[in-house]
RNA sequence: GCGGCUGUAGCUCAAUGGCAGAGCACUUGACUGUGGAUCAAGAUGUUGUGGGUUCGAAACCCAUCAGCCGCCCCA
């Protein structure tokens, strides 16, 4: 093997070996699951985008740091997505007009952020996307917690392994107009509060004093952060969970007046599902509800309600408690063997007849030593063998082997595909 | 962008300044028409890269690259 010379990939992006390939495809197929279960639509937008796009919304810190931006050949500055929600908001602007509402669209693709590779998080990455435009209720808030806590429950991971948190911002703008917090410090604020789990009590008590709170406010605040029936105070709140009670994912679902999540444009509910029994401390997905998206655009206002999910976290999760099924290599259960120079394209006719009945079949490339043809099967999973040699081909039959218990039998040519799906079946 | 740890065979790792090794995997054979088990034999190295210290470096020092963990950030 080659080493020094090859040439590396590039930091943080992913090769996906076959195993891996499985596994992603493992991801997507539950996430079209859960998404279809709901009745939303799959679609796509542009992977490359003008920074202008992003440059409009999204935070300095994600356009200036965070994104892989590059001039085209005319001059302009082209970004690879780092996030699909503004090419949300302005594909729905462009046909807001003649699109059937409520618009429920779901997405999962490749997304490129210019961060720092550790555990859980990549330079390049799959995500799915969840969005429901044209509605504005808690009941439309639930349907999408549903939708991510279906997806959970089909991922076979229960309640006992993720929650999802749940809060919501009108509620805690409300506490904190009630503790005489002033609006330009709740940014800082909410800051504050997303940090407050990572850092010692004494100096995020310091932290938060800095920021400008009288010791009064604080003390207020962390009566507020420990409170968890506050949500009893919020009417959207306890419609949410009347809702999530009725579409019967509430097992998943908990208050916590802690959720705050860094975006800028979330206006009401916001949640965060996260891994319970500990190995990750990232979201496994977030989202939550906004209002003026496609005002910032041009659009006319609308309002949404949305999440997304990264492929790494669910990815080391769902692997870690295996839930991913056991990989099996080849797609094609059976394996015509290849006796010799003079049976070759007998092999190869068999191989092509089977196929033309719907089954899948791969050969042997070639003639070789039955032993190394087996193992072959064997190491890609195979699940049949079939061999033609010099006694099957003069009586016109055909040995066929079972690797799964090791039995074979030999029979007329015109059963084998009778006999092969009477295994494949079995 | 900042801090810490780690780079040795395809993989997981040993060798603490004195001949670069083991297990697994691999190849071959036992078994010339049958895989997964067992046994035997064999092959495998620019010790990430570049420099320095030393009689002597995988080990110590400097630089650099890569990976992991954390910070920042997570839209």
């Amino acid at each position: 093997m080659a080493s020094k010379s090859v040439i590396q990939s590039v930091k943080g992006t992913r090769e996906f070996y076959p195993e891996e390939m499985a596994q992603r495809n493992y991801i997507y197929s539950k996430v079209r699951e859960a998404s279809q279960t709901f009745g939303y639509q799959e679609w796509d937008a542009p992977f490359l985008e003008t920074i202008d796009l992003y440059a409009a919304k999204s935070g300095e810190e994600l356009v200036k740091e965070q994104s892989f931006c590059f001039p085209d050949r005319g001059g302009d500055l082209i970004t690879l997505r780092p996030e699909l929600t503004p090419s949300l908001a302005r594909m729905i602007a462009q046909k807001q007009g003649e699109l059937a509402y409520p618009v429920r669209w779901w997405s999962f693709g490749p997304f490129w952020r210019y961060e720092r590779p550790q555990r859980g998080r990549s330079r390049e990455f799959f995500q799915w996307n969840v969005d429901m435009l044209g509605v504005n209720s808690p009941e439309a808030d639930a349907e999408l917690i549903a939708v991510g806590a279906t997806f959970l429950k089909l991922a076979g991971l229960t309640p006992q392994f993720a929650t999802i948190f749940v809060n919501n911002r009108r509620l805690m703008d409300a506490q904190f107009d009630a503790l005489g917090i002033p609006a330009e410090k709740r940014l800082d604020v909410s800051g504050a509060v997303d940090r407050r789990t990572k850092m010692e009590p004494v100096k995020w008590d310091e932290y938060v004093l800095e920021i400008g709170l009288s010791q009064e406010q604080l003390d207020g605040l962390k009566q507020i952060l420990t409170n968890f029936d506050l949500w009893q105070k919020s009417d959207e709140l306890v419609r949410l969970f009347k809702a999530l009670e009725a579409l019967g994912v509430k097992e998943y679902v908990k208050f916590d007046p802690n959720i705050m999540r860094g975006l800028l444009y979330y206006t009401g509910t916001v949640f965060e599902a996260f891994d319970t029994s500990g190995s990750v401390r990232r979201a496994i997905f977030g989202g939550g509800r906004y209002d003026n998206l496609l005002r910032d655009v041009g659009g006319d206002p609308l309002s949404g309600v949305g999440f997304a999910m990264g492929d790494v976290v669910i990815g080391i999760l769902l692997k870690e408690k295996g839930l991913i099924p056991a990989f099996v290599p080849t797609p094609a259960p059976v394996l015509v063997t290849i006796f010799d120079e003079s049976l070759w394209m007998e092999s190869f006719s068999l191989a092509a007849e089977l196929r033309a009945t719907g089954i899948k079949v791969t050969s042997y490339p070639e003639p070789a030593k039955l032993p190394k043809q087996f193992k072959f099967a064997d190491r890609m999973g195979a699940k049949v063998t079939i061999v033609i040699g010099p006694d099957e081909a003069a009586a016109g039959k055909v040995t066929i082997k079972n690797l799964t218990n090791s039995t074979q039998e030999t029979v007329a040519r015109a059963d084998v595909e009778k006999t092969v799906r009477k295994i494949l079946e079995g």
